[in-house]
DNA sequence: CGTAATGTTGACTTCAGTCAAAGGATGTGG
DNA sequence: CCACATCCTTTGACTGAAGTCAACATTACG
């Protein structure tokens, strides 16, 4: 995966195995973060479905996400999940969550991380403290994430809701009006991220087509054809 | 606010004008990182439903509680409120939230707040790593609160609900089965931080007194008298 | 006290969930 | 290349948990 101009810091770093490409760490590091970390990458690369980390797991490692897409996700015991969040390249998975990782993580299409051994982090970031400053600052966008997403589950609709993480994938992604925006993750994901069914997601999804706000020219892709309309729809 | 033995560093730090009292930093700051904040701190009481930051306003200031307690919150046009966390003593509030803050932060009972200027605090960051890391260790704990915040709100019944907010202050209390613990914020409150309506939250503790897992001496306290079947009825 | 704010309870409504069936896509082996 | 199987998605009919509206009770407070 070659950085993306809207959120590349042009660092990049050799990551043994990574099929010969250099690590991209889009976004998440700076130049000289990367210099400390290219000394502890391992690559791993992982089939879409399968699981790169386990909730209740010893937190060991930490990694990057070079290229694909990852699901993080809670479970209850009875087997209602909580999709917490979807990670794209350049983001930053297991930060230092304590002695065990509180979610588990599940590649959405075939996916490469890059991974780092906890302990080793931990001794770069003692090392050089500006890695640490990087990985507050990665923190503090996260949880203001967190707490966009408990309003979304909290206080909105389904419309609101569905029309919300259209929008927030858009601009993630950096996908403006009329342009096809992948849309990689099944029905039942996008239902356990926003809280609802498969039903009601794809409900919605109909109502807003014939609305004109949007167009599904696949089941994986959406085009934004009313983005004012669409922010409308979202309720903020 | 002395320190509590459950969550305290035993590290002070005199807060100019804070009543003459130490400031504890109960919790949120080691000895070191304490010696390195006391020369930046300033304090400010707050009456309950005082609001300490509003959302969108130019960050800053970052707070320390040191005695009360705040709710933090966001708000959408027509009025719908998400509570996304309530703060007590030891609790750091404004991380490096970016340019403006995120949320809003009121006060639930008469509350101080120890105040630093974010630009002196990254000075000091920059000078003391030790406690840019004491603050990233904090930024996890956050986000895995709300992680399992969007878990509760994207899948929980009513019931489920409110056993796991009992159990969570119960614990971040040190409250155990049979003691009176104080529930300072209103039913309005709790609703807004548990993503229902008044009435759900009146109804879901009512059925629960009759069902003998709580007692309710006040409006403003509850008994957790069987905390494992509150266990069962939080899901998981 | 008396008034306003907060909390509880009841009756009814509604939005999203459940259950069910059919339509499309994807993949495998003959 | 097609037949078949499986999985995912859509749509429809119905249900139910929580929301809304309303009345009343209780509490807090000037």
């Amino acid at each position: 995966m070659d950085c993306q101009p809207a959120n590349c810091c042009g660092a990049r770093v050799d990551c043994a195995g990574c099929e010969a490409r250099p690590l991209a760490l889009c976004g998440a590091l700076k130049a000289a973060d990367v210099q400390v970390m290219g000394s502890i990458a391992y690559p791993r690369k992982l089939d879409a479905g399968k699981q790169l980390i386990h909730e209740g797991d010893p937190a060991d490692d930490v990694f990057t996400l070079t290229d694909g897409m990852l699901k993080l996700y809670k479970l209850m015991p009875d087997g209602r999940r909580q999709i917490t969040g979807f990670m794209i390249p350049g983001d930053f998975i297991g930060l230092a969550y304590g002695q065990s990782y509180v979610y588990s993580a599940e590649a959405v299409t075939p996916s490469t991380a890059c991974r780092f051994r906890r302990s080793a982090l931990l001794d770069k970031m003692a090392e050089y403290p500006e890695l640490e400053h990087r990985l507050l600052s990665l923190a503090s966008n996260e949880l203001a994430a967190a707490q966009a997403q408990m309003l979304l589950l909290g206080r909105k609709s389904a419309r609101e809701r569905l029309a919300s993480f259209l929008l927030g994938l858009a601009s993630r992604r950096g996908v403006g009006e009329g342009d096809a925006m992948p849309l990689p993750m099944s029905r039942s994901d996008i239902a356990d991220f926003l809280g609802l069914t498969i039903e009601t997601v794809s409900r919605a999804f109909t109502v807003m087509r014939k609305e004109r706000l949007i167009s599904l020219p696949d089941k994986h892709s959406v085009i934004i054809d009313d983005h004012d309309a669409l922010r409308d729809a979202a309720g903020d």
